[in-house]
RNA sequence: GCCUCUGUAGCAUAGCCAGCUAUUGCGCGGCCUUGGUAAGGCCGAGGUCCUGGGUGCAAAUCCCAGCAGAGGCUCCA
């Protein structure tokens, strides 16, 4: 009996039947494979081929490649597990983004206990087992796993009828697959972190203990990806922030940065940036107050909600809270007067500091603070508003994140979840609004059913860090509920009063936020028009420091900013330093250039643009910084 | 809030199964060098070893509690 087989590249042959992908790879003579695609089925590299069918051998290097290669991985470690912690109970091991990880019920994990793992997943490795994978009943599933509550629950919630798992040696688990076929395959591996985790994610639940590890075919892509990580953590913001000055963090107020002159030089270029954008978006800038009583937090329900998360005070016997959010001083702003159709969409636009009482373990550098501002704005629209307003909204989006910072992003829409207020025809206009105004900005996204807000539905967007970690910066979300709650209402055209829309949207997200992802974006070398340090002149010797401040003066006049470094240091040790400060450009002047009225420049990079007159070069750094590039 | 780990001059570190004046580098200050594009030389100052308590003849070192930080989990912008 033969069956034919088609490769991705359209050629076709014929095998015997119950061949295996393994046996087709030897043949062929092509090595690392890892796992096998049928048609489009993900297999084991040793699972029979019973039918004709399409096949793509699948390596390392390709995403599902490494799905079975870090399974494998995982499996390896759960063994390792298995054989010294006998008491240890087994739950899930998926993978992550660049590796696996494992949950175990079991004693909490030292530093000691993962170099014990290790050598023992070496052993593993070098015992080189098959791993075969076998098909049970439910029934007898339920009897293999029954010392494994986890498992069994696991077993017992499964829709289908039989239950696989694979067996290295001694050691067997539940699982999907698919595998590599022998244990000697991962020849490089390294556990890198471990954590508590809550079985199922619900904080109710057990806490277990999660192993992190990564895996690679080679030693040598191990020493790769470790080498990347080390580079990754040179552009965490925490040390760049610190190193170059531009905040730091003071026990003493936990969670809130203390931005120093350059960091608020960054800060408040942003502001102006988007302040600038305002003006031409018709948004209406207010301020409003730090503390609200307690009264206007139980009309908004934030009270009701959100009180764990507020810091509150009393006042002359009355309960203060510092607001956590700007929407409901808006509403009031909304209500002061009687509002017309006419005046919609209204946009409300505030940069005021805004507090939240975080849990202790979630706070970290500029991602995760207690007080921060955002550029916050709330529009009050009719229904019929929406899309037009949200049509702008990504268009302002995209002016800031692809246009003017080129951050790449990942975009969701998260749809009604089951308690929802609102009827479920407002609901399905808003979503559907939302997804066309992303389609008419051709702006990807992807859709989180279930994911918003019970007062509407939001897009979200995400933008990593140096760590690959995901961090929300814009949100846009739609609201039906406060404005109704607060009984903000319009006259329309009917004479009649109507409740609005409310669009709670922020676009650079928490400015705070904004500058730890965007100092790791640039990994601190800041583009010149946000730069704290644009120009820093470097006298070559003190009789012409004269004519570095009178360039400095000339140059300032015009909005550069500039510094001068005359100390008495050599050139070389100036330069240096101006590199290391990340200073955008670094100008030298000496006898020739204070003769001429020239400057010589150089970049960070240490890329020398030459010797020109110094109106020139203002010129063009006035160019660049027009430019934003 | 939960789990693990960490806390030594401005920064980065050594010491940590207790034992002499707490190590080194950068930075900082002074002097010399008067210099032309990635670290010139010499000298010097700088420490509540996170805080509080305990054990010991003796604690940076061991134990307990607290505070802060890191990585996750749960939350969330």
């Amino acid at each position: 009996m033969t069956i034919s087989i088609t490769f991705p590249d359209g050629s076709t042959k014929n095998y015997k039947k119950g061949t295996t992908a393994q046996k087709i790879a030897e043949e062929i003579g092509i090595r690392n494979v890892i796992a096998a695609k049928h048609d489009s089925e993900l297999k084991d590299l040793t699972a029979p081929i019973e039918k004709d069918c399409k096949l793509k051998l699948l390596k390392f290097e390709e995403p599902e490649g490494k799905e079975v290669f870090w399974h494998t991985s995982a499996h390896i470690m759960a063994q390792a597990i298995n054989r010294l912690y006998p008491g240890a109970k087994l739950t899930i091991g998926p993978n992550w983004e660049s590796g696996f990880f494992y949950d175990i019920d079991m004693e909490p994990v030292t530093p000691e206990d993962i170099q014990r793992i290790e050598k023992e997943m070496e052993k593993i490795v070098s015992e080189n087992f098959t791993i075969e994978r076998k098909v049970y009943t439910k029934e007898k599933a339920l009897e293999v796993f029954n010392s494994n509550p986890y498992k069994v629950e696991l077993i017992k919630e499964s829709k289908e009828k039989e239950a696989s798992a694979y067996m290295q040696g001694e050691f067997i688990d539940l699982c999907k697959g698919p595998h590599l076929p022998r244990t000697g395959l991962v020849k490089a591996f390294k556990l890198v972190k471990t954590s508590g985790a809550y079985w199922k994610g619900d904080q109710k639940n057990r806490q277990l203990q999660r192993i992190y590890g990564v895996s690679f075919p080679e030693k040598k892509q191990l020493t790769e990806y470790l080498t990347l990580i080390e580079e990754a953590e040179k552009r965490d913001h925490r040390v760049l922030g610190k190193r170059l000055e531009l905040f730091m963090f003071h026990d003493w107020s936990p969670g809130s940065p203390i931005i120093l002159p350059k960091g608020t030089i960054i800060y408040n270029t942003l502001v102006e940036f988007i302040r600038n954008e305002y003006r031409k978006r018709g948004y209406r800038e207010v301020i409003t107050p730090q503390l609200f009583n307690k009264s206007l937090w139980e009309l908004s329900g934030h009270w009701q909600h959100y009180k764990e998360n507020m810091f509150s005070m009393l006042i002359d016997s009355e309960e203060y809270s510092l607001k956590p959010m700007n929407c409901p001083s808006h509403v009031l702003i909304f209500k002061s007067r009687t509002m017309s159709y006419r005046e919609l969409p209204l946009r409300i636009a505030d940069f005021c500091y805004l507090h939240r009482n975080e849990l202790k373990g979630v706070l970290g550098g500029m991602t995760r603070v207690r007080k921060f501002s955002q550029d916050d704005a709330h529009i009050f629209c009719t229904q019929e508003q929406i899309h037009t307003e949200v049509t702008n909204l990504l268009d302002f989006f995209k002016h800031i994140y692809i246009d003017t910072f080129k951050l790449p992003f990942k975009a969701y829409i998260s749809t009604k979840p089951e308690k929802a207020m609102g009827s479920a025809q407002k609901w399905e206009e808003a979503e559907n609004a939302l997804k066309h105004a992303l389609k008419k900005n051709s702006i990807d996204f992807g859709i989180k059913e279930g994911e918003g807000a019970f007062y509407g539905p939001k897009i979200d967007i995400f933008v990593k860090d140096s760590l690959g970690r995901e961090w929300q910066l814009p949100t846009l979300q739609l609201d039906f509920q406060m404005p109704e709650r607060m009984g903000a209402e319009y006259e329309g055209a009917d004479g009649k009063k109507h409740t609005p829309v409310m669009i709670h949207r922020a676009l650079i997200g928490t400015f705070e936020r904004f500058i730890g992802v965007l100092t790791e974006h640039y990994a601190g070398k800041f583009p010149l028009w946000i730069s704290p340090e644009q120009a820093r002149i470097l006298t070559v010797a003190d009789r012409f420091n004269y004519y570095g401040e009178e360039v400095k003066k000339e140059y300032e006049a015009k909005g550069i900013r500039v510094t001068v470094d005359s100390r008495t240091e050599s050139v070389n040790y100036k330069v240096r330093e101006a590199q290391i400060d990340y200073v955008n450009y670094i100008i030298v002047i000496g006898e020739k250039e204070a003769t001429a009225g020239t400057v010589t420049v150089r970049t960070r990079e240490n890329q020398i643009i030459g010797t020109m007159s110094k109106q020139e070069f203002l010129s063009r750094l006035i160019k660049e910084i027009y430019c934003k590039e």
